[in-house]
DNA sequence: AATTCGGGGCT
DNA sequence: AGCCCAGAATT
Protein backbone atom coordinates (compact mmCIF):
# COMPACT_ATOMS: atom_id res chain seq x y z
CA UNK A 1 0.00 0.00 0.00
CA UNK A 2 1.62 3.63 -0.86
CA UNK A 3 1.40 6.11 1.91
CA UNK A 4 -1.12 8.00 0.38
CA UNK A 5 -3.47 4.91 0.35
CA UNK A 6 -2.50 3.97 3.65
CA UNK A 7 -3.29 7.55 4.81
CA UNK A 8 -6.81 7.93 3.01
CA UNK A 9 -7.61 4.71 4.49
CA UNK A 10 -7.24 5.71 7.95
CA UNK A 11 -9.02 9.17 7.09
CA UNK A 12 -11.81 6.80 5.46
CA UNK A 13 -12.80 6.00 9.12
CA UNK A 14 -13.06 9.84 10.23
CA UNK A 15 -14.71 10.89 6.96
CA UNK A 16 -17.15 8.18 5.75
CA UNK A 17 -19.36 7.59 8.83
CA UNK A 18 -20.30 11.39 9.43
CA UNK A 19 -21.21 11.85 5.74
CA UNK A 20 -23.19 9.19 5.56
CA UNK A 21 -24.92 10.43 9.06
CA UNK A 22 -25.50 13.88 7.67
CA UNK A 23 -27.04 12.46 4.12
CA UNK A 24 -29.27 9.93 5.78
CA UNK A 25 -31.12 13.18 7.76
CA UNK A 26 -30.46 15.90 4.23
CA UNK A 27 -31.02 13.69 1.64
CA UNK A 28 -33.63 15.47 -1.08
CA UNK A 29 -36.86 13.77 -2.00
CA UNK A 30 -36.14 14.48 -5.87
CA UNK A 31 -38.56 12.75 -8.33
CA UNK A 32 -35.83 10.51 -9.76
CA UNK A 33 -35.19 9.45 -6.09
CA UNK A 34 -38.95 8.56 -5.56
CA UNK A 35 -39.57 5.05 -7.58
CA UNK A 36 -36.43 4.55 -9.21
CA UNK A 37 -35.41 3.06 -12.12
CA UNK A 38 -32.27 2.58 -14.63
CA UNK A 39 -33.97 4.69 -17.25
CA UNK A 40 -35.22 7.27 -14.62
CA UNK A 41 -31.35 7.58 -13.41
CA UNK A 42 -29.94 7.61 -16.74
CA UNK A 43 -32.84 10.40 -17.82
CA UNK A 44 -32.05 12.40 -14.32
CA UNK A 45 -27.83 12.41 -15.08
CA UNK A 46 -28.26 13.54 -18.33
CA UNK A 47 -30.07 16.67 -17.49
CA UNK A 48 -28.15 17.25 -14.66
CA UNK A 49 -24.90 17.69 -16.74
CA UNK A 50 -24.31 21.60 -16.33
CA UNK A 51 -27.64 21.89 -14.91
CA UNK A 52 -28.58 22.50 -11.08
CA UNK A 53 -31.33 20.15 -9.45
CA UNK A 54 -34.01 22.86 -9.26
CA UNK A 55 -34.04 23.60 -12.58
CA UNK A 56 -33.93 20.17 -13.74
CA UNK A 57 -37.05 18.73 -11.66
CA UNK A 58 -39.92 20.20 -13.91
CA UNK A 59 -38.14 19.19 -17.15
CA UNK A 60 -37.56 15.65 -16.04
CA UNK A 61 -41.26 15.37 -14.81
CA UNK A 62 -42.67 16.52 -18.19
CA UNK A 63 -39.90 13.77 -19.98
CA UNK A 64 -41.25 10.94 -17.73
CA UNK A 65 -44.71 11.64 -17.82
CA UNK A 66 -44.21 11.69 -21.71
CA UNK A 67 -41.52 9.22 -22.18
CA UNK A 68 -41.84 6.82 -19.44
CA UNK A 69 -39.43 4.11 -21.05
CA UNK A 70 -36.33 3.63 -23.10
CA UNK A 71 -39.02 1.97 -25.73
CA UNK A 72 -41.31 5.04 -26.04
CA UNK A 73 -37.83 7.49 -26.35
CA UNK A 74 -36.57 5.51 -29.61
CA UNK A 75 -39.82 5.55 -31.00
CA UNK A 76 -40.26 9.48 -30.68
CA UNK A 77 -39.27 12.13 -33.75
CA UNK A 78 -36.32 14.23 -32.42
CA UNK A 79 -38.13 17.61 -32.94
CA UNK A 80 -40.54 16.97 -29.77
CA UNK A 81 -37.62 15.20 -27.47
CA UNK A 82 -35.96 18.48 -28.75
CA UNK A 83 -39.51 20.16 -27.49
CA UNK A 84 -39.71 18.84 -23.99
CA UNK A 85 -36.02 19.89 -23.89
CA UNK A 86 -36.36 23.90 -25.26
CA UNK A 87 -34.88 25.95 -22.51
CA UNK A 88 -32.86 23.06 -20.81
CA UNK A 89 -29.74 24.22 -23.32
CA UNK A 90 -27.31 21.88 -24.23
CA UNK A 91 -29.15 20.23 -26.94
CA UNK A 92 -26.57 17.76 -27.72
CA UNK A 93 -27.53 16.04 -24.52
CA UNK A 94 -31.00 15.43 -25.91
CA UNK A 95 -30.06 14.27 -29.48
CA UNK A 96 -27.54 11.64 -27.64
CA UNK A 97 -29.97 10.41 -25.03
CA UNK A 98 -32.18 10.01 -27.77
CA UNK A 99 -29.65 8.42 -30.38
CA UNK A 100 -28.73 5.74 -27.44
CA UNK A 101 -32.39 4.91 -26.46
CA UNK A 102 -32.62 4.33 -30.50
CA UNK A 103 -29.20 2.55 -30.45
CA UNK A 104 -30.27 -0.13 -26.98
CA UNK A 105 -33.76 -0.64 -28.89
CA UNK A 106 -32.45 -1.12 -32.44
CA UNK A 107 -29.63 -3.63 -31.07
CA UNK A 108 -33.10 -5.03 -28.49
CA UNK A 109 -30.93 -4.42 -25.29
CA UNK A 110 -31.64 -3.36 -21.61
CA UNK A 111 -29.71 0.17 -20.48
CA UNK A 112 -26.12 -1.67 -19.74
CA UNK A 113 -25.32 -2.34 -16.38
CA UNK A 114 -21.57 -1.55 -15.96
CA UNK A 115 -19.66 1.45 -16.40
CA UNK A 116 -17.51 0.48 -19.01
CA UNK A 117 -20.64 -0.36 -20.96
CA UNK A 118 -22.58 2.45 -19.81
CA UNK A 119 -19.44 4.52 -21.03
CA UNK A 120 -20.13 3.41 -24.71
CA UNK A 121 -23.48 5.43 -24.79
CA UNK A 122 -23.88 8.27 -26.84
CA UNK A 123 -23.81 10.84 -24.18
CA UNK A 124 -22.26 9.43 -21.57
CA UNK A 125 -18.74 10.14 -19.85
CA UNK A 126 -16.71 9.56 -17.27
CA UNK A 127 -19.24 11.27 -14.78
CA UNK A 128 -22.27 9.86 -15.98
CA UNK A 129 -21.20 6.31 -16.51
CA UNK A 130 -20.23 6.41 -12.46
CA UNK A 131 -23.37 8.05 -11.54
CA UNK A 132 -25.58 5.54 -13.16
CA UNK A 133 -23.28 2.23 -12.39
CA UNK A 134 -22.84 3.12 -8.82
CA UNK A 135 -26.65 4.37 -8.16
CA UNK A 136 -28.91 2.35 -10.13
CA UNK A 137 -26.69 -0.86 -10.15
CA UNK A 138 -24.42 -0.71 -7.13
CA UNK A 139 -20.92 -0.58 -8.96
CA UNK A 140 -17.96 0.30 -6.50
CA UNK A 141 -16.64 3.24 -8.88
CA UNK A 142 -16.12 6.97 -7.47
CA UNK A 143 -18.30 10.13 -9.11
CA UNK A 144 -16.50 13.27 -9.70
CA UNK A 145 -18.84 15.97 -10.64
CA UNK A 146 -18.23 19.57 -9.92
CA UNK A 147 -19.97 19.16 -6.53
CA UNK A 148 -17.73 16.83 -5.37
CA UNK A 149 -14.48 18.29 -6.43
CA UNK A 150 -15.43 21.57 -5.14
CA UNK A 151 -15.68 19.70 -1.69
CA UNK A 152 -12.63 17.66 -2.02
CA UNK A 153 -10.17 20.19 -3.24
CA UNK A 154 -11.26 21.95 0.19
CA UNK A 155 -11.17 19.21 2.28
CA UNK A 156 -7.81 18.28 1.26
CA UNK A 157 -6.67 21.51 0.39
CA UNK A 158 -5.97 20.67 -3.34
CA UNK A 159 -4.31 23.93 -4.89
CA UNK A 160 -4.29 21.94 -8.61
CA UNK A 161 -7.17 23.60 -10.70
CA UNK A 162 -9.96 21.59 -10.72
CA UNK A 163 -11.28 22.09 -14.56
CA UNK A 164 -8.32 19.69 -15.66
CA UNK A 165 -8.45 15.72 -16.46
CA UNK A 166 -5.36 15.22 -14.23
CA UNK A 167 -7.16 16.29 -11.34
CA UNK A 168 -10.37 14.75 -11.83
CA UNK A 169 -8.50 11.48 -12.55
CA UNK A 170 -6.39 12.05 -9.39
CA UNK A 171 -9.92 12.88 -7.20
CA UNK A 172 -11.58 10.13 -8.61
CA UNK A 173 -8.89 7.79 -7.63
CA UNK A 174 -8.26 8.96 -4.07
CA UNK A 175 -12.39 8.69 -3.57
CA UNK A 176 -12.07 4.97 -5.02
CA UNK A 177 -10.22 4.37 -1.84
CA UNK A 178 -13.30 5.97 0.47
CA UNK A 179 -15.85 3.89 -1.59
CA UNK A 180 -14.19 0.39 -0.52
CA UNK A 181 -16.69 -0.96 2.01
CA UNK A 182 -19.61 1.91 2.12
CA UNK A 183 -22.56 1.35 -0.19
CA UNK A 184 -21.67 2.75 -3.46
CA UNK A 185 -24.71 4.64 -4.39
CA UNK A 186 -25.18 5.91 -1.26
CA UNK A 187 -21.56 7.65 -0.40
CA UNK A 188 -21.97 8.81 -4.33
CA UNK A 189 -24.96 10.73 -3.77
CA UNK A 190 -23.64 11.82 -0.08
CA UNK A 191 -20.98 13.51 -1.80
CA UNK A 192 -22.85 15.35 -4.02
CA UNK A 193 -25.55 16.24 -2.06
CA UNK A 194 -22.82 17.72 0.51
CA UNK A 195 -20.50 19.25 -2.35
CA UNK A 196 -24.52 20.76 -3.25
CA UNK A 197 -26.28 21.73 -0.04
CA UNK A 198 -23.47 22.48 2.43
CA UNK A 199 -19.86 23.12 0.13
CA UNK A 200 -21.61 25.66 -2.28
CA UNK A 201 -19.31 27.51 -4.43
CA UNK A 202 -20.19 30.57 -2.69
CA UNK A 203 -21.40 30.98 1.41
CA UNK A 204 -20.58 27.37 2.16
CA UNK A 205 -22.22 26.39 5.60
CA UNK A 206 -18.94 25.22 6.97
CA UNK A 207 -20.48 25.34 10.52
CA UNK A 208 -23.12 23.02 9.48
CA UNK A 209 -20.55 20.85 7.69
CA UNK A 210 -19.99 17.02 8.90
CA UNK A 211 -16.37 16.92 7.70
CA UNK A 212 -15.83 20.74 9.73
CA UNK A 213 -13.44 18.82 11.84
CA UNK A 214 -11.49 16.90 9.19
CA UNK A 215 -11.32 19.99 6.73
CA UNK A 216 -7.69 21.35 5.96
CA UNK A 217 -9.22 23.82 4.02
CA UNK A 218 -11.37 25.30 7.09
CA UNK A 219 -8.53 24.65 9.30
CA UNK A 220 -6.81 27.05 7.14
CA UNK A 221 -8.62 29.77 6.11
CA UNK A 222 -8.28 28.45 2.79
CA UNK A 223 -12.49 28.07 2.07
CA UNK A 224 -12.51 31.21 0.22
CA UNK A 225 -9.57 30.33 -2.09
CA UNK A 226 -10.54 27.25 -2.97
CA UNK A 227 -11.43 25.21 -5.39
CA UNK A 228 -8.89 27.10 -8.03
CA UNK A 229 -9.89 26.49 -11.66
CA UNK A 230 -7.89 28.29 -14.61
CA UNK A 231 -8.97 31.70 -16.03
CA UNK A 232 -11.46 32.02 -18.73
CA UNK A 233 -10.68 33.63 -21.70
CA UNK A 234 -13.18 36.45 -22.30
CA UNK A 235 -16.11 35.94 -24.42
CA UNK A 236 -16.59 37.81 -27.89
CA UNK A 237 -19.82 39.81 -29.01
CA UNK A 238 -21.82 39.11 -31.98
CA UNK A 239 -24.28 41.32 -33.25
CA UNK A 240 -27.03 39.34 -35.00
CA UNK A 241 -30.02 40.36 -37.41
CA UNK A 242 -32.69 38.11 -37.50
CA UNK A 243 -35.65 38.61 -40.31
CA UNK A 244 -39.04 38.39 -39.09
CA UNK A 245 -40.38 37.79 -43.11
CA UNK A 246 -43.94 37.99 -43.01
CA UNK A 247 -46.33 36.61 -45.97
CA UNK A 248 -49.97 35.65 -45.72
CA UNK A 249 -50.00 35.87 -42.05
CA UNK A 250 -47.27 33.41 -41.20
CA UNK A 251 -43.68 33.88 -40.77
CA UNK A 252 -40.51 32.54 -42.30
CA UNK A 253 -38.68 29.70 -40.23
CA UNK A 254 -35.78 27.30 -40.10
CA UNK A 255 -34.31 24.52 -38.54
CA UNK A 256 -30.31 24.56 -37.96
CA UNK A 257 -28.35 21.34 -39.03
CA UNK A 258 -28.61 18.61 -36.68
CA UNK A 259 -24.93 18.95 -36.02
CA UNK A 260 -24.88 22.70 -36.06
CA UNK A 261 -24.42 24.46 -32.88
CA UNK A 262 -28.46 24.42 -30.96
CA UNK A 263 -28.91 21.92 -34.03
CA UNK A 264 -32.48 20.07 -34.79
CA UNK A 265 -33.70 23.62 -33.21
CA UNK A 266 -35.88 26.48 -34.92
CA UNK A 267 -35.27 29.80 -35.28
CA UNK A 268 -35.46 33.03 -37.43
CA UNK A 269 -32.78 33.28 -40.34
CA UNK A 270 -30.32 35.16 -39.09
CA UNK A 271 -27.22 36.77 -40.17
CA UNK A 272 -24.26 38.56 -38.72
CA UNK A 273 -23.90 42.07 -38.83
CA UNK A 274 -20.20 43.79 -39.14
CA UNK A 275 -21.33 47.17 -39.68
CA UNK A 276 -22.47 49.88 -37.63
CA UNK A 277 -25.22 51.06 -39.64
CA UNK A 278 -28.95 50.68 -39.44
CA UNK A 279 -29.89 47.14 -39.59
CA UNK A 280 -32.72 48.42 -41.54
CA UNK A 281 -30.49 49.51 -43.93
CA UNK A 282 -28.04 46.51 -44.12
CA UNK A 283 -30.74 43.83 -43.77
CA UNK A 284 -31.53 43.45 -47.45
CA UNK A 285 -28.09 43.08 -48.37
CA UNK A 286 -27.29 40.20 -45.60
CA UNK A 287 -30.62 38.57 -46.79
CA UNK A 288 -29.91 38.54 -50.05
CA UNK A 289 -26.65 36.48 -49.64
CA UNK A 290 -28.70 34.31 -46.91
CA UNK A 291 -31.94 33.67 -48.72
CA UNK A 292 -31.47 34.61 -51.90
CA UNK A 293 -34.86 36.90 -52.20
CA UNK A 294 -34.99 40.28 -51.65
CA UNK A 295 -36.81 42.10 -48.56
CA UNK A 296 -37.96 45.29 -47.51
CA UNK A 297 -37.01 45.63 -44.02
CA UNK A 298 -39.57 47.13 -41.20
CA UNK A 299 -39.54 48.13 -37.62
CA UNK A 300 -36.84 46.51 -35.90
CA UNK A 301 -37.66 44.77 -32.39
CA UNK A 302 -36.39 45.58 -29.40
CA UNK A 303 -32.71 44.38 -28.79
CA UNK A 304 -32.33 41.17 -27.28
CA UNK A 305 -29.29 39.78 -25.01
CA UNK A 306 -28.07 36.36 -24.77
CA UNK A 307 -24.56 34.86 -23.11
CA UNK A 308 -23.61 31.33 -24.51
CA UNK A 309 -20.27 30.11 -22.68
CA UNK A 310 -18.45 30.93 -25.47
CA UNK A 311 -19.75 34.34 -27.06
CA UNK A 312 -22.59 36.86 -26.08
CA UNK A 313 -25.03 38.07 -28.72
CA UNK A 314 -27.46 41.29 -29.85
CA UNK A 315 -29.98 39.54 -31.46
CA UNK A 316 -32.45 42.06 -33.06
CA UNK A 317 -35.39 41.00 -35.08
CA UNK A 318 -37.03 42.54 -37.99
CA UNK A 319 -40.19 42.54 -39.70
CA UNK A 320 -39.81 42.11 -43.03
CA UNK A 321 -42.01 41.57 -46.40
CA UNK A 322 -40.86 39.74 -49.60
CA UNK A 323 -40.36 41.74 -52.60
CA UNK A 324 -40.88 38.69 -54.75
CA UNK A 325 -43.62 35.89 -54.09
CA UNK A 326 -42.95 33.11 -51.23
CA UNK A 327 -42.39 30.38 -53.56
CA UNK A 328 -38.88 31.69 -54.42
CA UNK A 329 -37.50 31.23 -51.21
CA UNK A 330 -35.71 27.66 -50.86
CA UNK A 331 -33.52 26.00 -47.98
CA UNK A 332 -30.51 26.59 -49.33
CA UNK A 333 -29.59 28.95 -46.31
CA UNK A 334 -26.26 27.95 -45.06
CA UNK A 335 -26.51 25.66 -42.32
CA UNK A 336 -30.14 25.16 -42.25
CA UNK A 337 -31.86 21.87 -42.56
CA UNK A 338 -35.44 23.00 -43.61
CA UNK A 339 -37.14 25.86 -43.88
CA UNK A 340 -41.28 26.57 -42.85
CA UNK A 341 -43.80 29.25 -43.09
CA UNK A 342 -46.22 29.38 -40.02
CA UNK A 343 -48.55 31.42 -37.83
CA UNK A 344 -46.97 32.64 -34.64
CA UNK A 345 -49.04 30.50 -33.24
CA UNK A 346 -47.75 27.87 -34.51
CA UNK A 347 -44.24 28.32 -33.16
CA UNK A 348 -45.47 26.76 -30.10
CA UNK A 349 -45.42 23.44 -31.02
CA UNK A 350 -41.80 23.15 -32.43
CA UNK A 351 -38.63 23.64 -30.79
CA UNK A 352 -37.16 26.76 -30.65
CA UNK A 353 -33.67 28.46 -28.56
CA UNK A 354 -34.34 30.65 -26.05
CA UNK A 355 -33.26 33.38 -27.94
CA UNK A 356 -35.50 32.38 -30.46
CA UNK A 357 -38.20 32.63 -28.19
CA UNK A 358 -38.15 35.85 -26.42
CA UNK A 359 -38.19 37.52 -30.07
CA UNK A 360 -41.66 35.36 -30.38
CA UNK A 361 -42.59 36.82 -27.36
CA UNK A 362 -42.10 40.41 -28.68
CA UNK A 363 -43.74 39.50 -32.02
CA UNK A 364 -46.78 38.05 -30.35
CA UNK A 365 -46.74 41.42 -28.67
CA UNK A 366 -46.18 43.28 -31.24
CA UNK A 367 -49.34 41.40 -32.98
CA UNK A 368 -51.49 42.34 -29.87
CA UNK A 369 -50.56 45.90 -30.34
CA UNK A 370 -51.66 45.98 -33.56
CA UNK A 371 -54.91 44.22 -33.54
CA UNK A 372 -56.20 46.29 -30.83
C1' DA B 1 -4.64 19.89 -23.08
C1' DA B 2 -7.61 23.09 -25.03
C1' DT B 3 -11.89 24.11 -27.23
C1' DT B 4 -16.73 23.76 -28.28
C1' DC B 5 -21.31 23.30 -26.77
C1' DG B 6 -26.46 26.76 -23.19
C1' DG B 7 -28.39 28.72 -19.72
C1' DG B 8 -29.26 30.01 -14.89
C1' DG B 9 -28.06 31.77 -10.30
C1' DC B 10 -25.88 35.00 -7.38
C1' DT B 11 -24.25 39.52 -6.21
C1' DA C 1 -24.58 43.84 -15.78
C1' DG C 2 -20.96 40.99 -14.69
C1' DC C 3 -19.07 36.87 -12.55
C1' DC C 4 -19.40 32.09 -11.56
C1' DC C 5 -20.80 27.36 -12.39
C1' DA C 6 -20.67 22.74 -14.84
C1' DG C 7 -19.78 17.19 -18.40
C1' DA C 8 -19.14 15.22 -23.09
C1' DA C 9 -17.09 15.18 -27.36
C1' DT C 10 -13.83 16.79 -30.55
C1' DT C 11 -9.45 18.26 -32.05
Amino acid sequence: MTALAEKLASSAHFLVPPLIVWFRSNRRELPWRIQPSPYRIWVSELMLQQTQVVTVIPYFDRFIARFPNIASLAAADLEDVLKLWEGLGYYSRARRLHEAARQLTEARRELPHTYADLLRLPGVGPYTAAAIASIAFGEPVAVVDGNVARLFSRVWAITTSIDTPVMRRDLRDRLQLLLDGVAPAEFNEAVMELGALVCRPRNPDCDNCPLRDQCIARRDGLTHDLPRRRKRADVPLRRLVAAVVHSEGEVLIAKRAPDAMLGGLWHFPDATSTSNAALETILPGLFYERLGVSVTAGRSYRCIRHAYSHFKIDLTGVDCTLSTTRAVVKCDLAGADSIRWVTVAQCERLPFDRASLRLIDQIKQRHHQNSS
